[in-house]
DNA sequence: TATGGAAATGAAAATCATTTTCATTTCTGC
DNA sequence: GCAGAAATGAAAATGATTTTCATTTCCATA
């Protein structure tokens, strides 16, 4: 019984790694698609609901969402120019999953972000 | 130049681990303590500005708080019960050292979670 | 093909933590 | 004592999310 749009869904793929429920609902009016924000809501909690979707929140309490598995990497930001460059996440996978080992957690995921100057700032 | 009330300090130590604003805020009524809902959230952001408490997101989108021992350290977090341990960085250190490094940033610093089910979730 | 109920939809209102505004009070140094 | 700075808090604003509810779309079956 999904109560999910597949538009919405197909946004969030688009989309590329992590989406607010506000930015699909923006990309789909940019797009020209005609959805309700409300819609977007649900059905990104429906999704989520069925695990096809991971749910974290961004620092400013915005909910923020991407398909599971997804291959994924970090960012590091320019805290001048506000530049992100993407980048492997390396040892940190690692030392995530053995963290969350030894302490006895399950459906483990992470989220890892570096800021600084960049050469031209 | 604090701008913190150390009352708030006060109470969040009472509270003993993570309290929100509000639930700050509610313990000093209680307590018969009179203060504003505002200069709670001041004080609490001046102590988290000033690293002396750690700031995290419950599931509901709500800021909790608690004191913070004094070494650099992430946290795993609950998805679930919104529990979080403190953990070493271990390898992130020097993983983010070395991404800063490749790319000519300077200044650099770094922020990482890992979330998942605790045992008891 | 009609029809009736279930599910989906979305506009508008409600909720709720947090932030901002701004007038007032309390401190400080002189 | 006094001026200016800092702290305070009530009330309004903000903004994401949720709820309400009337309407529309689906779909199975008569």
């Amino acid at each position: 019984m999904s109560r999910s749009n597949p538009r919405v869904l197909n946004t969030l793929e688009r989309a590329g790694g992590f989406a607010s429920a506000q930015e699909v609902y923006h990309l789909m009016q940019r797009a020209g698609e005609s959805i309700g924000l409300t819609t977007v809501y649900r059905s990104l909690q429906s999704l989520a609901d069925d695990k096809i979707v991971d749910v974290l929140r961004r620092d400013d309490g915005e909910s923020i969402y991407r398909l599971c598995g997804d291959a994924h990497h970090h960012h590091l930001v320019c805290k001048g120019c506000g530049d992100a460059i993407e980048i492997p996440g390396g040892a940190i996978e690692k030392w995530a999953r053995t963290m969350a080992e030894e302490h006895g957690f399950r459906d483990v995921g992470h989220s890892a972000e570096i800021y600084g100057l960049c050469q031209k700032c």
